[in-house]
DNA sequence: GCCAACGTTGGC
DNA sequence: GCCAACGTTGGC
């Protein structure tokens, strides 16, 4: 059973453009554990994502991913160079976990703004009051609507 | 740049 | 295990 996920990106940090480039990536740099729980558990091989910018006017959707592989370690979080460097993370014991997504539809961008304005949108966890988890659940029929909106007749066809 | 809403940390 | 202080996210 296909489900359905929501990823935020930051425009200036990683952009939908470069997953589009590269054709695959490690979502690395994920240190809030409700989303690495998420990633790890939940997330499965063939799920699709909305890829979300953030941090850009207005904030929006900008495309259609699959995860292409499943749960493992982020090993950024044991590189004493990285950013995303977490002292209690180890190779023995990672603190952290990633998927691969790779780009599977570009749609029109949608806005936060457009998003909020659409009834059938309401209660999508992005839009409630205080959301700031970066990999979150999207209920289908919130999916569904989003294809819709972007002239995607039938989700299966993806 | 501001700040609301969370999440995390650490003293007790 | 509580909670105050602090840090982060992310829209505006």
């Amino acid at each position: 059973m296909t489900k359905y996920w929501l990823m935020k990106s930051e425009l200036d940090v990683y952009p939908w453009e470069k997953l589009v480039r590269e054709g695959q990536t490690h979502w690395d740099g994920v240190r809030n554990y409700q989303a690495r729980n998420i990633m790890r558990d939940e997330m499965k091989k063939g799920d699709l994502v909305l890829f979300y910018h953030s941090n850009c006017k207005p904030p929006h959707i900008a495309g259609i991913a699959r995860i292409v592989k499943e749960s493992y370690p982020d090993f950024t979080s044991w590189d004493s160079k990285s950013k995303y460097f977490d002292p209690k993370s180890t190779p023995e014991n990672p603190r952290w976990f990633m998927v691969d997504i790779e780009p599977l539809v570009e749609i029109n961008k949608i806005g936060l703004p457009d998003l909020r304005m659409n009834p059938a949108l309401e209660g999508m966890p992005l839009l409630m009051k205080g959301s700031r988890l970066s990999v979150q659940p999207v209920p289908e029929k919130y999916f569904s609507e989003i294809c819709e909106i972007s002239g995607i007749k039938n989700i299966k066809d993806l």
